[in-house]
DNA sequence: CAGATAATGAGAACGGTTACAATTTGGTAT
DNA sequence: ATACCAAATTGTAACCGTTCTCATTATCTG
């Protein structure tokens, strides 16, 4: 199953990795591929998105610590994108305002140079 | 409605809206909640975020122009914050990247002082 | 091989959201 | 006032992604 997310250079859904599993001839279910996607996202082996409309995207990232990416928003190709500068202007930011246990989320999209136009 | 939006410090959800208004006397119909939801977030009148749990969140900002959030995981309590540097910065490095028609998200999560313990 | 244990998966259930059709509301012309 | 029309509103049903249930199947262990 990480095979095929790795397989794919975007983000999957639950349901499309479950049918590209299915294509490949794998005779597995869907509530099987949600409680191993689940696994693997608490586990940090995935990293998990949501989209506009509220569906779970999943993809085994290469880099393994904390980062972000740049995703098309049409085709959904993704590539990894980190700042130190910018983790540690959210930390400190927040650590001011007096917070802690602090995390972030930074999600950059846009229409990449295939699908512009 | 937007003053019950306005009214609270934080994000609520379109049920917690509709509650509230319920609460409040008015007869209002959730779809309804829903629908103006909708077209006051195509107008950009209001904020949305996701929850982890896919759960839309609705929130009138005192900032007009583009913002982000930091929030309690907690209580809610939601701080605007700005930084146009950081803007710059993912701008920059998606037109890099050959990207158009950018945009990006960022939340920074923790609990506040109140919460933390 | 037997028995215990864990993983699997089909289908039901769930929760937030949206679509639909019927009703109400508000405005305008008569 | 009254009749008429268009837009807004609303309860309900459908929808869709996700989670739960639990019977079945595979995997260990002795």
């Amino acid at each position: 199953m990480l095979e095929a997310l790795e397989a794919s250079d975007g983000f999957l859904s639950a349901q499309q990795l479950h049918a590209t599993l299915r294509e490949q001839g794998q005779r597995v279910g869907l509530a099987t591929v949600y409680n191993r996607l689940r696994i693997l996202a608490d586990t940090h082996q995935v990293d998990v998105l949501r989209t506009e409309s509220g569906e779970a995207l999943y993809r085994r990232c290469g880099a393994q610590g904390h980062h972000h990416h740049l995703r098309c928003r049409r085709c959904g190709s993704v590539q990894e994108v980190e700042s130190a500068e910018v983790e540690a202007w959210a930390h400190s930011l927040a650590k001011k305002a007096g917070f802690s246990d602090i995390s972030h989320t930074i999600e950059i999209t846009g229409l990449c140079e295939k699908c512009h136009g």
